[in-house]
DNA sequence: TTTATCGTTCTCTTTGTTGAGAACTAAAAA
DNA sequence: TTTTTAGTTCTCAACAAAGAGAACGATAAA
């Protein structure tokens, strides 16, 4: 496409953005994502151009084009990314999910209730005999259930306040 | 102490208990904790008898002493568990901290009010020339810092709820 | 003092993870 | 048809994590 291939085709990124990169990877390290997957959305989140393509990425975290690939396809089938197309250009371009907080919440809510089943499972097998243990797993099961009942309430509050 | 030494220290389970504390111990897996230290939790959960000491611990899981010993340790040190001690016995008697949950759900969202601020940096150095991108970032920040407002109030309505 | 108890720590092996680099593939362009 | 583009997949090496088993240590008991 371009006359210039010669040209990088890196993301221009100060000094600052570099290291908040780094930090927000090292955040999503901590979430379970394997280092190149971290980086990748640190990018995308970070970057002044919020689309980039294989080898921006690529070039602009330093990763090798396996260690792209894994990471931008892992990235896509936990839906935290996503890609466009444009007419004519066979590239992607690979954008954060961000915009779809509302859905990534909502998946976020139903871990929870998965949890409070398996509490329930527990408590469902347990002695009478330990009733202060016991008390204790209901009124957690109990806690996340009401949370997770209040919560659309609490969301329609939240859409109604920033009206 | 006991006059049956080569007696077996393991707890009395079920094979239906043995599953349970499988199926719990993958789960806490997933939430980044080892093999052995999720073991131990979904042991400590799932056990008639909540207070078990080190070998009990040790053999009902088929543990190496390392292995029992590390993930303890990592359990004390992240304050998932706890241990107390019954005079004239040296043995230390291990237990879930499933009852203090009350300060395990505020260290959780704590961790999202981490979060918040490491998103609101992020904010803070993008250009304005993507608003969208900027307005996703600002409302995911802001709904975070709602929810960590609100939640006292509704941790209070649950309290009165449950009166 | 010697022995037993209750763990801890060290070494080593096994297994899993991460990612580099090259080979490969599918589609489009020339 | 041949070449280029845009990635994917394979192989391999480096490294890290997990845990077994033995050696060690610290306190208490005999």
């Amino acid at each position: 496409m371009s006359e210039f291939n010669d040209m990088t085709d890196q993301v221009t990124l100060s000094e600052k953005q570099k290291q908040l990169i780094e930090r927000v990877g090292v955040q999503h390290e901590k979430a379970g994502f394997s280092p190149a997957a971290a980086r990748v959305i640190a990018l995308l989140l970070v970057s002044p151009v919020p689309e980039l393509g294989f080898d921006q990425i690529r070039e602009s975290l330093g990763l090798s084009k396996s260690a792209t690939s894994n990471a931008l396809n892992f990235l896509i089938n936990t839906d935290k990314i996503d890609y466009i197309t444009y007419t004519g250009d066979r590239k992607r371009y690979f954008k954060s999910k961000i915009s779809s907080w509302r859905e990534s919440m909502k998946d976020a809510i139903i871990k929870i209730t998965g949890t409070a089943a398996l509490m329930e499972e527990i408590l469902e097998q347990r002695p009478d005999s330990t009733p202060e243990f016991n008390k204790s797993l209901s009124e957690v099961i109990d806690f996340m259930r009401y949370i997770n009942q209040e919560l659309p309430a609490l969301y329609e509050k939240w859409e109604k306040r920033n009206t």
